[in-house]
DNA sequence: TTAGGGTTAATC
DNA sequence: GATTAACCCTAA
């Protein structure tokens, strides 16, 4: 079709991380003007940066690409006030490479029967319970699986991804800007449930509605139980994570705070010294310091 | 100008 | 076929 796709450089991300640094997240058109990245980024319009920080973020947040680290982003409970641009901030390659893969989210073979739909669930679910005739909007569902299920950042992007998949395999359809469960979907979900002569045919055999974990209201206690321990094990993971980050982050203040005060200590010793009549260089105190 | 939703090409 | 990255479109 087109012009085919321009992959980004190591340099222009290189780039983009520190006008984002520089500048903060949103300025793309400021980054892209700056003196400093525009030879890199010269080739790239602020959407094209606002894209690909997109891209990154989303990477880190999980789902990321295939060639990196990526770092879990499990949304805090509303205790942590909403960040900023800034705090949405990429942690540098080198912190990222201090995360463990945050596989868990969707790709942990541990449990892969529960979580590899996870999201594709939480729509369902969404979807089954609103029963809106008109069929939801994307913040609908969003709110709805936000209320009861922890969610990454950006899970909303996700939601978007599955919910295209989910049309294309004729289990949601979308009216305008809604979306909805597909009649034949919603009877396939409803009729083991509903059908009594369907529960005659064959008691032994466990009806599709028992295989919807996490969709609807699960059959057996066993199930409830599972599920809630998992929820419990990834909430846990995603607190640990998180501790770990504050701890990093923590680390990089103290650091900054040491190195504050070795300098503010050999600031006062200057002018003492120059208090005292005694002339030094810059040299001088350069290799004092180091 | 930006954010966010959507589409498409490339890759696995 | 599923996923990811790049690109496009539109509303605010």
């Amino acid at each position: 079709m087109g012009a085919p796709k321009q992959k980004w450089t190591s340099e222009e991300e290189e780039a983009l991380r520190r006008g984002v640094l520089k500048h903060g997240a949103g300025k793309w058109r400021t980054i892209q003007k700056d003196p400093e990245f525009s030879p890199v980024l010269s080739s790239r319009s602020n959407i094209d940066l606002k894209d690909k920080w997109r891209n990154l973020s989303f990477s880190a947040s999980g789902l990321g690409s295939r060639d990196k680290i990526r770092v879990p982003r499990i949304k805090v409970p509303s205790s942590s006030p909403s960040p900023s641009p800034q705090l949405l901030l990429l942690p540098a390659p080198d912190n990222v490479a201090e995360a463990s893969p945050p596989e868990d989210i969707e790709k942990n073979p541990e449990d892969d029967k529960t979580s590899v739909p996870k999201y594709s669930a939480m729509i369902l679910e969404a979807l089954g319970e609103l029963k809106e005739p008109n069929g939801s909007e994307v913040t609908t569902i969003c709110n709805f699986i936000e209320q009861r299920h922890e969610v990454q950042p950006n899970f909303r992007r996700l939601i978007c991804a599955k919910l295209r998949r989910l049309i294309g395999v004729n289990k949601v359809e979308k009216i305008d800007k809604s979306y909805k469960l597909t009649d034949a979907y919603a009877k396939k979900l409803l009729a083991p449930m509903k059908d009594p002569s369907q529960k005659k045919k064959d008691p032994a055999k466990p009806s599709k509605a028992s295989k919807n974990v996490g969709l609807f209201p699960a059959a057996s206690p066993a199930l409830d139980a599972a599920q809630a321990a998992a929820m419990k094990v990834a909430d846990a993971e995603a607190k640990a994570h998180i501790a770990n980050d504050h701890m990093m982050e923590a680390e990089r203040i103290f650091k900054m705070a040491e190195e504050t005060e070795s300098l503010l200590t050999l600031a006062s010793e200057l002018y003492d010294r120059c208090s005292r009549g005694e002339v030094l260089t810059v040299l001088q105190s350069a290799h004092r310091e180091y």
